[in-house]
DNA sequence: TTGATCGGAGATCATTATAGTCTCCGACTG
DNA sequence: CAGTCGGAGACTATAATGATCTCCGATCAA
């Protein structure tokens, strides 16, 4: 249950190989390309194409056509919330219909519901812990800030 | 993103319902059937019946046959928590794909994957979060008796 | 003791969401 | 100006979800 989509996963992927890509000792500033994103954790291309166009629609990353062309950041791995990312491929967060009810819409429970209130206080503190952690918090070295652990340890590379 | 399906929300509904009922001051102790539920929260009733038995099945309530039949709570509302009622319905929380992999299978990403720990992390924060809230925490402090609308009192008892 | 009322269980169906694919186009670089 | 890149849309297959239908067994009260 509360499963995070498979693309919303290649988005975290792909993100986190570009930052490390980018800010890394080798090859600083170098814009990385699809293909090589899809090859290194064996992701269908084409699907991934589709996942980095629409973080590319949200402004998390720039796109560079032509040959060597890919994408690249454009914050800085810190300034860029997981709840961002998540958001822009899944759309907003939401644990239940009635999140995000418009105007004129209601569920059919509304009237009698009880739970609402308690359920959006759920949602609030997820959203909270999203918005907390970064993709820098992926990258390894660093704690999650939100979470204590013995020893947040680093993801190897 | 990260919704809960409509069957545990349902789920959610009815425990609480049954909760006032049983531990209002009204009829303590009363058992609850199926279509008092779904009458009162515009539930359809042969899906609300399977969410019941599966939260009976899990132990979260027990069955009475025949008339005057119905559920009641075998714990009390303090003792249930919000993760074993969701849980329940949708079957273990896990937002990767990877997160209950058995031995053997393993995710196409998995030798390379710098995100998994990151997120078991995020995980184990919104599972913290689910067992540390109740259905005592849906209450609200406010018996539903007082809220209950006439017709829906005029169901017998 | 028997019939109406309850839950138990299984199959079934429609709709939607997800995951993945295919094709064509336009932009850029060398 | 050719090859390499992203942009965009339609398209398919499969799975999950939400909902329905049918038949069964247990129980209680008239």
């Amino acid at each position: 249950m509360l499963k995070i989509s498979k693309k919303a996963d290649y988005a975290l992927m792909a993100l986190q190989h570009i930052a490390a890509v980018q800010f890394g000792d080798v090859t600083p500033g170098r814009v990385v390309n699809t293909k090589e994103i899809a090859e290194e954790y064996n992701i269908p291309l084409e699907l991934l194409a589709k996942v980095l166009q629409t973080l590319a629609k949200h402004a998390l990353i720039e796109s560079h056509n032509g040959p060597k062309g890919g994408y690249a950041l454009v914050r800085r791995a810190h300034q860029i919330t997981i709840a961002q990312i998540l958001e822009s491929i899944e759309g907003p967060l939401g644990i239940t219909d009635c999140s995000h009810e418009k105007d004129g819409e209601f569920c059919m429970q509304r009237e009698n519901c009880h739970i609402r209130t308690p359920l959006l206080k759920v949602q609030d503190s997820i959203a909270q812990l999203l918005n907390n952690m970064t993709l820098q918090d992926m990258m390894g070295g660093t704690p999650l800030i939100t979470i204590q652990s013995p020893a947040a340890q680093g993801v190897e590379r």
